[in-house]
DNA sequence: ATCAATTGGTTTTAACATGAAACCAAACTT
DNA sequence: AAGTTTGGTTTCATGTTAAAACCAATTGAT
């Protein structure tokens, strides 16, 4: 491929959070760190990921700062865990799930519930403006940055 | 590569989203969608992705019910117009952009910006119950599909 | 109408990433 | 102490990507 491309200087929000975690496996990674799992092996036998390929992604999602690697068990293994940085992408992963659950199961089909711990109530998300009104895609509007080298 | 993995039959509705429009290119297609943009020259130019490739993305984004291709000018060209499903995908894109403006600019440095367009006021996201109370992924649960095989 | 340029792709080619399996060292079990 | 599990790394075949060349159909200029 001539190395793949990267979106690293862009200045849209949301390309550069693509660069960090929009391949194949990062997110659900992410998925099952706020699952609970910290263990390569739980990982691996989670997603069914190659060893190689994870181990790859736990280096990069760490060096990203989206996760953390602390020794476990006082040895040389680690245990991968969620920094707050991480722990940001809460609502990325809602969004997602929201998205999947509405187009992407048949009728009746299960699927897996995100749900609020304490009262078992499906959880949502929500886009409102800065002052808390629900917006839509089409009241919404990109506004790029000016360029500030034109005459 | 051996085929690149498929998410398809997974459970989890983020595994299925990201089947759909997990790759390195997609989203950032449909963020220009939502942005206006329509067709493949204006892709190309805003993306800098090589044409094959958009051609590809285009075409899957089309299959899978993202995009819808309409001729243009009534000849042979086309233009590529985001579905309602397509639509549905305005809170993944608000949550990655939020998620890349916390964490991924530096202090003071300029990005694009997501407002309503009335306004000019700042589009945000909100987890929250579906009885509306916000809600963080400390108190969140993944609740795994029942195993009906099991006796 | 005719010729040139633009648009919207497809094909070809080289580099690179992925997945699978083999391999290996350290830690844990017995 | 020996075997097993855990957590990887290495190797290899194949898939996917990026770039550039190519091409047909419109569109624009003369």
């Amino acid at each position: 491929m001539v190395k793949r491309k990267s979106h690293k200087g862009n200045y849209c929000p949301s390309a550069r959070s693509l660069d960090v975690i929009g391949d194949w496996w990062s997110l659900l990674i992410v998925r099952d760190a706020f699952d609970g799992l910290t263990r390569f092996g739980e990982f691996q036998k989670s997603l069914g990921i190659a060893k190689n390929i994870l181990a790859s992604r736990l280096r990069t999602l760490t060096e990203r700062g989206i996760l953390e690697a602390v020794p476990a068990d006082g040895g040389a293994r680690q245990e991968y865990r969620l920094t707050p940085m991480g722990r940001d992408l809460f609502p990325v992963m809602v969004a997602l799930r929201q998205f999947g659950e509405r187009h992407l199961f048949a009728p009746g089909e299960k699927h897996s519930r995100l749900v609020e711990r304490a009262t078992g109530k499906d959880v949502r998300i929500g886009i409102h403006t800065e002052d808390g009104r629900p917006i839509g895609p089409d009241e919404a509007l990109i506004i790029k940055i000016a360029d500030t080298d034109s005459p």
